[in-house]
DNA sequence: TGACAATATATGTATATACATTAATTTTGT
DNA sequence: ACAAAATTAATGTATATACATATATTGTCA
């Protein structure tokens, strides 16, 4: 939908307003797509992301910083992420014997498992982005990544 | 910053991964420069999004559903949202006398007034996208709406 | 060595989102 | 007219983000 009819405002002064707003908006948009992708699994997008930090570190353990400095949002909280995981069973935690203020998170056989079954549908993800053709998917990154310098 | 090196992840298998992660971690970005626009206000992005609602129906009242229709996150909270404005004078509520069901939601003079102080700032929050020329946000803006369908 | 700074993680509080449910009121259909 | 359905808003619960602070441990340097 067109992002005038979507909130039902006629016009913006400048394209820079109308730019912010889109933003915004497909930011929204893509979120609600994404927690809907995910539900399914009985996981969030963002314990997706740390599951998948994981796995890159698999089988060595990664630090709570080490998450928290990886993750796609910003970052309050990886500590409380893993806390989740843990309960679900997909990560295990233990004392880091070379530095004890640190903490050495573990994907399980059951979180890579479930990793497996989200990569089988991974094109299924991936296509919210079939609504472009191939040169624009690439000016559409290349443009997100100078807009953010 | 380029988001490999952001995220730490040396390639993507995909355009299309590129582009969805591309999109989670624009969305954060764009979210935490909003949100520090806006806490000078007292406010956050979400409250200045319903003010504005309300302002574009000034001098009439709108409903909560109305509210939540125009509202550019999903949406499930117009309700407490309005509750937050209201402790701190921003909005009032009162009853509808043509449906009793529904709430009168009113801007205050003093929202009218924050919101006019945040006008005069506003080509500091539009400056988040000044790495693009003019030809690049109309191009960006058309790629969004098109993504979206 | 011993005080102090720095680091790693956890936790408390406030705000927001997602989804389900409740309560009041209005609309609908017979 | 009246019972059932639909609508409007509020609320409860779970999760996540933002920011400040607490606690334990390690590093630094006089």
């Amino acid at each position: 939908m067109k992002l005038e009819e979507a909130i039902k405002q006629t016009a913006f002064k400048t394209e820079e307003e109308r730019l912010v707003i889109n933003l915004v908006y497909t930011s929204g948009w893509l979120s609600s797509e994404q927690n809907r992708f995910f539900k399914r699994f009985g996981i969030s997008s963002q314990q997706y992301n740390v599951l998948r930090i994981l796995r890159g570190q698999f089988p060595n353990p990664a630090s709570v910083g080490l998450i928290q400095e990886r993750m796609l949002d910003k970052m309050s909280n990886a500590s409380r992420l893993i806390e989740k995981l843990k309960q679900k069973k997909l990560v295990k935690r233990s004392e880091c014997s070379k530095d004890r203020r640190q903490v050495d998170v573990l994907i399980t056989d059951d979180g890579l498992k479930l990793l497996e079954d989200i990569d089988k549908l991974n094109g299924e993800m991936h296509s919210i982005c079939n609504t472009l053709n191939q040169t624009e998917k690439k000016k559409l990154n290349e443009l997100l990544d100078k807009l953010r310098n």
